[in-house]
RNA sequence: GCCGCUUUAGUUAAGUGGUAGAACAACGCUUUCGUAAAGCGUAGACACAAGUUCGAUUCUUGUAAGCGGCUCCA
C-alpha cells in the first residue's frame, strides 16, 4: 500500500518532467523524487516559464497517463548512459558520481530518464484526478547553496482523488489556523518594520499568554527542586570562545561593541556558559549535586534573512531553559524527572508525544566528543527508561550532537503535524571545557555531567505551534480575556461593573464591553476574539441577580450556540473557578 | 544568504503614465437595543530612494519588508 503510492508519486514526477519537456524541450532535468504527500522535479527551465504554464503541463500529464504508458526499467553501461544523456548536463553529473558500472534507465512513452526505479508498471494505475501541481519553488543542485539554483515544481498526489480533496482541505484548515494571521486577529503580538524583522512585539493579550505558560513550565520544574538564576544578555566573547559556540554559532552571533573600553560582547545565543559560571562560582561537593538551575530569557541569534517566520522563526528567541549539573549516576533520576515534567505539561496542552533517541553513530565513533563508556552507558539509561515510561519512541542512531546524546520529543497538534519541543540533552564536553569540578566521596575532583532542557524549547516558537494547535481558542487558564460582560444597553452598566468587581476579587480576567453598538454586535466581535465565556446582562438578570452565560461558539453563527442558559451569578464564578482548577 | 513572487489607509482590497474608489476598524452625532455586523457623518493610503518622462502610485534600477521554497535550526 505504502509503496504503491510511492510508485505513484514517483512516476508522476517523470510523467511531469515529460510534459514539460514537450511544451520547453530545452529543459535541462535535475532529480525528480517521491516525496511525502507528493513528488517534485529539479529543473533548469528556459527564461519563459511562467507558473500559469502549471495548468497546462498538469493537462499533458493527464493526457500521458491516458495513453497507458508502460515504465520500462533498463540497465546499461555508464559509457552508454553518457551518449543517451548527453544534452542532459545535470544526468551526465549523476552518472559520473555513480559507483556501480551500470545505470538504471527508465522508459514511458517517449521520455528517458535516469533511475534507480520504483514506478508504476503502467500509468493505469495512476488516477488522473488525484494530483496536483501546486507550486514552483527555488531549490539548490544538489541541495548546496554553492551550486545553481535550479527551479523545483511540487506536486501533490495521492491514490484516490478523495484523498487529495482531503489534504486539499487539511492545507486549507491548516491555512485558516496559520498562526500569523491569528496572531493579529487576536491581538497577541506585532512586527515592526523599525524594530525589525524576526524580531516580534508582544501585545498585552500575546504577553499574558507567554507569561502563563512560562509560570507554568517553571513551576511544574519547581516542585521538583529546580531554582531560579539570572543572566545579563551580553557578555564577552570570550565565554564563547572557550565553551566551543563562538566556532559553532560563527556568524549567527550578534555582536556589540562597547564605546568606552575595549570590550567586544556579544548578545547571548544561549545561556549554558551563563549557568555553568554560576556552578564555578564555588568549590562543589557530590553532596551539592545534583545543581539544578533554571531561567527564561532571551538569546539572539543571527538567522539568515530568508529564514524569519512568523514566530517560528525569530532572531530573539525566549528558551524557558534549565541546566542541571550531576553526578553519572544521577542521569537516571533527572532524566525521570524531567520526563514527569514533560508529560504532564504536554498532557495538560493537548498534545501527543513521540520519542525520537538520538544517539551516535556507531560506524563513526570518533565524531563525538567525551568517554565512549560514559556514552554507552548513558544510551543505556535513555533507552531504558524510554521503556519504562512507555514512551513511544524510536531510535535513531546517528542524531545525537557530538556533545551528548538526547531524547527529542515530538508533539503533535491538532492537524496532526509533529513539532520538535522540549528536548532534554545530555552534554558530556562543556563541563569539561570550563574545568568544572566537583569533589567526589573519595576527595577527588570529577567533572560533572550537565543536563540541558527546555520543555517549550523557545517560547516563541511554541506560542506558534500552540496558536495553530487551537486555532485561537485558548483553555480557559490561559485564555488572555476569560469572560466577556456584555451589558445590553447603557443602563445595565453599573450591574456589569458590579459584577467585575466581584470578577477582580476572584483574579478572574474580563472585560466589560461599555461600547456603544448593538448586542449582537457586541456578542460578534467577543466570538471574534475567542472569548471563552460570554455574560449577556439585560434587565431579567438584575432582576434576578443573575447571569445568561454563552460559551465560546467555535464555527461560524449558527443560532444562539453555546447557550447554557441563565444561572445566578455564585454558581458562575464557582463553575469558572473549578475548570480552572480541573485544568492546573 | 540564494531562487521566484509580492508591497495601495490599522486590516482586507479596487484601479490608473495626468497623484486614487470601497468595506471593516477608528472618531463624532443619533439610537439604548435579548444572543455573530443599527443609521448618518468625519478623518486616514499609493513602502523608501534614484532614474526615464512635460508629468511616475503606475515603467526601470536599487533598498527595505512580506510570501513560497532551498539551506539552517529552538
Amino acid at each position: 500500500m505504502e509503496e504503491q503510492i510511492q510508485k505513484i508519486r514517483h512516476s508522476l514526477a517523470h510523467l511531469m518532467a515529460s510534459a514539460i519537456l514537450d511544451f520547453f524541450p530545452k529543459t535541462k532535468l535535475g532529480i525528480g523524487p517521491a516525496i511525502e504527500n507528493g513528488f517534485y522535479y529539479d529543473l533548469e527551465l528556459p527564461k519563459d516559464f511562467k507558473p500559469e504554464d502549471l495548468q497546462k503541463i498538469e493537462n499533458r500529464m493527464r493526457e500521458l497517463i491516458k495513453e497507458n504508458q508502460e515504465f520500462v526499467g533498463k540497465k546499461v553501461t555508464k559509457l552508454a548512459a553518457k551518449k543517451l544523456f548527453k544534452n542532459q548536463p545535470y544526468k551526465l553529473e549523476l552518472i559520473k558520481d555513480l559507483k556501480e558500472k551500470t545505470v538504471g534507465t527508465y522508459q514511458n512513452g517517449n521520455f528517458l530518464d535516469l533511475c534507480k526505479g520504483g514506478h508504476v508498471k503502467n500509468t493505469k494505475e495512476i488516477d488522473p484526478n488525484a494530483f496536483k501541481l501546486i507550486k514552483v519553488a527555488g531549490a539548490y543542485w544538489k541541495g548546496s547553496e554553492k551550486n545553481t539554483m535550479l527551479t523545483r515544481i511540487y506536486g501533490v498526489a495521492f491514490e484516490s482523488a478523495k484523498q487529495l480533496q482531503d489534504y486539499v482541505k487539511m492545507q486549507e484548515e491548516a491555512e485558516k489556523r496559520d498562526h500569523r494571521v491569528l496572531g493579529q486577529k487576536l491581538d497577541l503580538f506585532t512586527i515592526s518594520e523599525l524594530v525589525g524583522k524576526g524580531l516580534p512585539l508582544f501585545t498585552p493579550k500575546g504577553a499574558m499568554l507567554r507569561e502563563l505558560l512560562n509560570e507554568y513550565s517553571q513551576a511544574l520544574r519547581a516542585t521538583k527542586g529546580w531554582q531560579k538564576v539570572w543572566s545579563p544578555h551580553i557578555t564577552k566573547n570570550e565565554l564563547y570562545k572557550t565553551s566551543g559556540h563562538w566556532d559553532k554559532f560563527g556568524d549567527e552571533l550578534f555582536l556589540v561593541k562597547s564605546q568606552e573600553t575595549k570590550d567586544e560582547l556579544v548578545l547571548k545565543p544561549m545561556n549554558c556558559p551563563h549557568h555553568q559560571q554560576i556552578y564555578a562560582s564555588k568549590p562543589r561537593s557530590y553532596k551539592d549535586l545534583p545543581l539544578k538551575y533554571m531561567e527564561t530569557t532571551t538569546v539572539y541569534r543571527d538567522e539568515k534573512a530568508g529564514e524569519l517566520l512568523g514566530l517560528s522563526r525569530v532572531r530573539s528567541i525566549t528558551q524557558d531553559d534549565s541546566h542541571t549539573f550531576c553526578t553519572p549516576e544521577q542521569i537516571e533520576k533527572i532524566y525521570q524527572e524531567l520526563i514527569d515534567v514533560t508529560k504532564i505539561f504536554y498532557e495538560k496542552i493537548g498534545m501527543k508525544l513521540r520519542a525520537r533517541l538520538s544517539f551516535s553513530d556507531p560506524k563513526n565513533p570518533k565524531k563525538y566528543l567525551g568517554k565512549p563508556e560514559l556514552w554507552k552507558k548513558a544510551e543505556a539509561i535513555l533507552l531504558d527508561i524510554a521503556k519504562k515510561n512507555n514512551l513511544d519512541y524510536f531510535v535513531a542512531q546517528g542524531e545525537a550532537a557530538f556533545y551528548g546524546p538526547k531524547i527529542d520529543f515530538m508533539a503533535m497538534d491538532a492537524l496532526g503535524r509533529e513539532w520538535q519541543l522540549a528536548t532534554p540533552q545530555l552534554d558530556f564536553v562543556q563541563p569539561a571545557r570550563f574545568g568544572l569540578t566537583y569533589v567526589d566521596r573519595d576527595g577527588k575532583e570529577q567533572t560533572p555531567v550537565m543536563i540541558h532542557f527546555a520543555l517549550m524549547g523557545s517560547l516563541e516558537r511554541f506560542l506558534s505551534v500552540y496558536i495553530e494547535h487551537t486555532a485561537g481558542n485558548f483553555p480557559l487558564w490561559l485564555s488572555p480575556i476569560q469572560i466577556a460582560i456584555i451589558p445590553i444597553s447603557e443602563k445595565h452598566l453599573d450591574y456589569a461593573n458590579e459584577i467585575g468587581r466581584k470578577f477582580s476579587a476572584e483574579n478572574f480576567r474580563f472585560e466589560v464591553m461599555s461600547n456603544n453598538e448593538t448586542l449582537g454586535k457586541k456578542i460578534r466581535e467577543a466570538e471574534m476574539q475567542h472569548i471563552p465565556y460570554l455574560l449577556i446582562i439585560g434587565d431579567k438578570e438584575i432582576a434576578a441577580g443573575a447571569v445568561s452565560v454563552r460559551a465560546r461558539g467555535q464555527g461560524l453563527p449558527a443560532g444562539r450556540q453555546g447557550d447554557l442558559g441563565s444561572m445566578p451569578l455564585s454558581t458562575f464564578i464557582d463553575k469558572v473557578n473549578k475548570e480552572i482548577k480541573d485544568k492546573l
